[in-house]
DNA sequence: ACTATATGTAATCACTGCTAACATAGGCAA
DNA sequence: TTGCCTATGTTAGCAGTGATTACATATAGT
């Protein structure tokens, strides 16, 4: 067959799926589930090109660097975190329990996303405005909860500071999701190769 | 001088310092202050070895890998909090007063080694019982403020759970610290090289 | 003085992020 | 249809990285 050498052996897109169009969606899925199991550290653009069958380069037509692609899962969380917690807030019934079902919104979302909200939360994206779209999408997020606990200050006429009361409560909350991410997800990559 | 061939250049070791026996220290107040600038994503090994003016190859004589390094640097801070939390908990004065000092104390200490807590509490390091004295210095740390908890519990007769209480403060403190970490920290690493 | 051990070095490997130059598919205008 | 443009992919290649191996040297204990 004389194919041509390939550095990334193994690689060989099989010429049919040379264009399949919906390769930024599949780099997403494939990084979310690959991250969930090695974490950020081992996570390679590389690798992950081999997963989708493709060759090394392609994932930089649509991510500008490695840093790029977590930014969008990351900005990608935040849309989603945004709308839950949004749909809860503006539901029917008494602050107080919109409140709390936002909580548990927000609590299960870290649950069932780890690494999304580790992207999101986690030290490893510096400077959101580096990356479009995130900057906007965190702060829609946490105006949806932000404007839930307005709500709750104004009808239950509560005399604490606004920011001060907001800020507990964005630190209980967050503080319980990220210390059950911690203890509960401490084996990732147990077995180096 | 007819002088070697270094692979990586401009590293040539003065001769001098050859042996200078406390590289391990050095490495790790480097490994902070470089972590503290660029991040834990970029950091690299072999330019921390440039900046100790040492071999590439050098700082394997004392840890194990890369992450090896990042676990002694959590260790060691899991110690010094200890330690911090330990001393404001066994002090004298009356047992609400203790928490609170030992909640500033936690919550300074995050702020003044944003590294080392990010390290220890952040999803970098996995599994922690894959590094020898991590897991001990981690529990050796939460027994520390543990132990006041259940004092608190004890001396003011509250009926709450005791594993519910001290999940609920932990969550509160440590929420506080790394929401406060991540807003004030969030521009490492601003321009690519 | 001799040797063992701890510590550092040189050479090398497989892999990574990323860039540049080239190739092809599919849509749109003529 | 023909021709070109753009989006998306490919190959080749560079510099930098973590890690292993075999070798060199200094220091400490005898």
């Amino acid at each position: 067959m004389n194919s041509p050498i390939f550095t990334d052996k193994a690689t060989a897109p099989s010429k049919g799926n040379y264009h399949h169009g919906e390769l930024r969606e599949l780099l997403m899925d494939l990084a979310l589930a690959r991250i969930a199991i090695d974490g950020t550290e081992k996570f390679s653009l590389r690798a992950l090109a081999r997963e989708a069958n493709v060759s090394a380069t392609a994932p930089f037509r649509h991510f500008a660097n490695k840093h790029a692609l977590f930014a969008a899962l990351a900005t990608e969380g935040f849309q989603q975190l945004g709308e839950k917690v949004s749909a809860v807030a503006q539901s029917s019934g008494p602050v107080d329990q919109r409140l709390l079902a936002a909580t548990m919104t927000y609590i299960e979302f870290a649950e069932h996303n780890p690494v999304a909200y580790q992207l999101m939360f986690g030290a490893i994206l510096g400077d959101f405005s580096e990356f479009e779209g995130l900057s906007a999408a965190a702060s829609n997020a946490y105006n949806m909860l932000d404007k839930l606990l307005v709500e709750v200050v104004e009808v239950k006429q509560l005399h604490f500071d606004e920011l001060v009361l907001g800020g507990l409560i964005w630190s209980a909350i967050h503080g319980i999701a990220s210390l059950r991410l911690n203890v509960g997800q401490q084996d990732k990559s147990k077995n180096a190769p």
